[in-house]
DNA sequence: CCTACCGATCGGTAGG
DNA sequence: CCTACCGATCGGTAGG
């Protein structure tokens, strides 16, 4: 069982490596010989810790996918305001990120070379995902927290493109830490840029 | 000169079906041959037409790289509130995109595979296109028009985000048309979502 | 984890 | 715009 476990944590490696190829290089421009080369390996040997090439993308598209979902579910839980629950939302998305910015990356940008039937069933998470913060904006309109002016879609994927290219430009080194971070991308999506009269 | 023209309206079109395939299935991943099939050709007959696949990539990056500057600059220009500037600098890159959402996409996409030196000079035109948003923002901070309390990087990379990632969603069919999209944006980004007391 | 290797596919050229 | 083809590289397997 030792040796399971040793596999285990090899199989992880090869994953957290190839997270960073994919995400430096692009999924299809990664090739499995760049990254046995990494791990200072043949491109062979890969093959007995991982099933194919696109084994690795599905886990790391599924398992961000499986913690942003899980971060949610906290948030509608507790009983607050819309507005709340939206920037609840918007801190734990950006948390969730922040854990794994490499992963973030890839399951943002490569997951459309998902074969099928993953690829459906990843767009199929993307969407509840979505239409549950599509929700939350509805609560809030129905309550007169937000403008009722707002193109709903418009609104959400506007806090999705935020949220989303977050990974492609955020440094973990810098001043403002990932909770910071959400609270002040929350409060700007939330109350604008405009200082208020 | 009859034949100039022609090889050059056929030289666009190869280029048009380019862009279409490069947003479909990313640049890594579309080949020639799937290109000269979409156009009912042999992929080897292509090479008549571009003198490689990257340069098609270049023309696609630097062609859009460049109307994003022309509609800056004249927006630059005009005598108005940092606010305003703002508004019609979002307008004018919505517009810009919505010209041509396919190559906007690949623009944004897949630029990363250009090779060097293309890249670096790809992203030295797109870090000065967005530090110009960014002496506006801190423009109407200083009039007073913005808040000071938020974070001048976190805010441009917001407005950059919400505006590239447009052409992933946005359907050119639909009852919203791109000034008005454009306006819509603007007014989330600097109103915000709240109701104003 | 390695050596040896496979069939498929890639971007691109030669020559017409 | 085509036929014919090139060398390189791809993901992956067999067998140890």
């Amino acid at each position: 069982m030792s040796d399971a476990i040793a596999n285990l944590s090899r199989k992880e490696q090869v994953i957290r490596k190839a997270a960073e190829l994919f995400k430096d290089k692009g999924y299809a421009a990664a090739s499995m010989r760049d990254l046995a080369q990494l791990l200072g390996i043949e491109a062979a040997s890969l093959y007995s810790h991982i099933k194919s090439k696109e084994e690795i993308l599905r886990s790391l598209c599924f398992d961000m996918a499986a913690e942003f979902r899980k971060s949610l579910d906290d948030v509608e839980k507790e009983k607050i305001s819309a507005s709340e629950k939206l920037k609840k939302g918007i801190i734990g998305h950006i948390q969730v990120m922040a854990k794994d910015l490499t992963a973030s990356a890839v399951f943002m940008n490569e997951h459309r070379h998902l074969s099928q039937p993953f690829l459906r069933e990843f767009l199929l998470l993307r969407i509840n995902y979505i239409n549950r913060f599509k929700s939350i904006l509805e609560e809030g309109v129905r309550t007169g927290e937000f403008k009722d002016s707002i193109d709903k879609k418009l609104a959400v994927m506007t806090l999705f493109s935020s949220l989303n290219w977050m990974p492609m430009w955020y440094d973990p080194g810098s001043a403002i830490d990932p909770s910071q971070l959400g609270q002040q991308l929350a409060d700007m999506l939330v109350n604008g840029l405009k200082k208020n009269a």
